[in-house]
DNA sequence: GTCATCATGTAAACCGTTACATGATTGT
DNA sequence: ACAATCATGTAACGGTTTACATGATGAC
């Protein structure tokens, strides 16, 4: 009972909307999921071999040439729902731009701006991807289609907040990089 | 060269506001920098350790028993600007959350609908602790004020928005429980 | 025939947490 | 005296990325 990681769920659930390699799989993750998970193939390859172990999952088209598809098992499948249902372990929080903003006095207000404006301009592109994600799955008729389209709109709400901050956060930093522009009484 | 990880830029930034134990930082960076930022022990004192070897760091205090403050030196407030200065590395995404949402099918609505209750909660409880950082900081007259509204304001929209999508969720999951209360053309 | 891509896997390194061992200090 | 907290450090472990080695397949 050991292997809980939540690397599995990214593995069956993937394996769970069709049969895939290891190598499309991690193409799925990071085209798919990319915006909220990633794997890598130090991950994937391993667990997929374990998971073969327990039955979880079960390799076809094993040619003589190296390339097969993996399959979830209806065991797999039960394993799936067991770890779905397992409490969400939150990772410890660690934004490297959030820490150099609050060491921010040492870095200068034309700096902090520069990465605030980086931060903004990935927001922007981030929410042009969700609009492309989103109208993908709208066009679609699956049985998912609503729970993908649940995750999109928790990024698209994640980018517009970043937006306005964004957009705060430049006009604060404005005035601490010329407080005359604000403050037109002190030009001293 | 090799060492530039960004718990020396938590270590010496914590040291720049005031000379503190190894014990103490922790603290601080848990209470005041935890909404985006995280160091354990095992990250600490060996950090500590290196900062000293390279004269980043001083050991006063250094009594016959244990305790010892640590204060930055000017040559480790030259690295600390130099750290800040170093582009910001995105971690990976992964969250929980979104990778169980993804595959809520497996899950059912309602247990998909607890969860997304659990992140409500969290973004409410957080928003209540910003406004108290927010009115402590706002309080002092600090050189560093500024820098630090810019980071509370940050968790402030990252969880307004949160709780916008929970919301949102919640009605999507609701129908997607009993599609009758929202359809009431369909009884079947 | 050769280049890009598909595909599998492993080893080393890194980063970080957790748990433990240990002991001083302070309040009751 | 003893319990809680302050304080320092390390060892073990686990998860993850990166880089590498290797080769098949298909397009041109």
């Amino acid at each position: 009972m050991a292997r809980a990681s939540q690397t599995e769920v990214a593995v069956l659930g993937g394996l769970s909307v069709q049969p895939m390699t290891g190598y499309a799989l991690r193409e799925a993750i990071r085209d798919v999921l990319g915006h909220f998970w990633s794997e890598s193939y130090g991950q994937i390859y391993p667990t997929l071999a374990n998971l073969e172990r327990q039955g979880f999952v079960r390799r076809q088209d094993a040619a003589r040439t190296g390339a097969s598809t993996f399959a979830i098992t209806p065991s797999g499948t039960r394993r799936l729902e067991e770890l779905l249902a397992q409490p969400v372990q939150a990772a410890p929080p660690r934004n490297g731009l959030l820490l150099r903003l609050y060491f921010g006095r040492h870095l200068g207000p034309a700096a902090c701006r520069t990465l605030v404006q980086a931060a903004l301009a990935e927001a922007q592109d981030a929410l042009k991807r969700y609009a492309e994600i989103r109208a993908e799955i709208e066009g679609q008729d699956s049985e998912d289609r609503d729970y993908w389209l649940l995750t999109v709109s928790a990024g698209e709400h994640s980018a517009r907040a970043a937006q306005a901050w964004a957009h705060d956060a430049l006009s604060t930093l404005a005035e601490l990089d010329d407080p005359a522009r604000t403050r037109p009484g002190r030009t001293s």
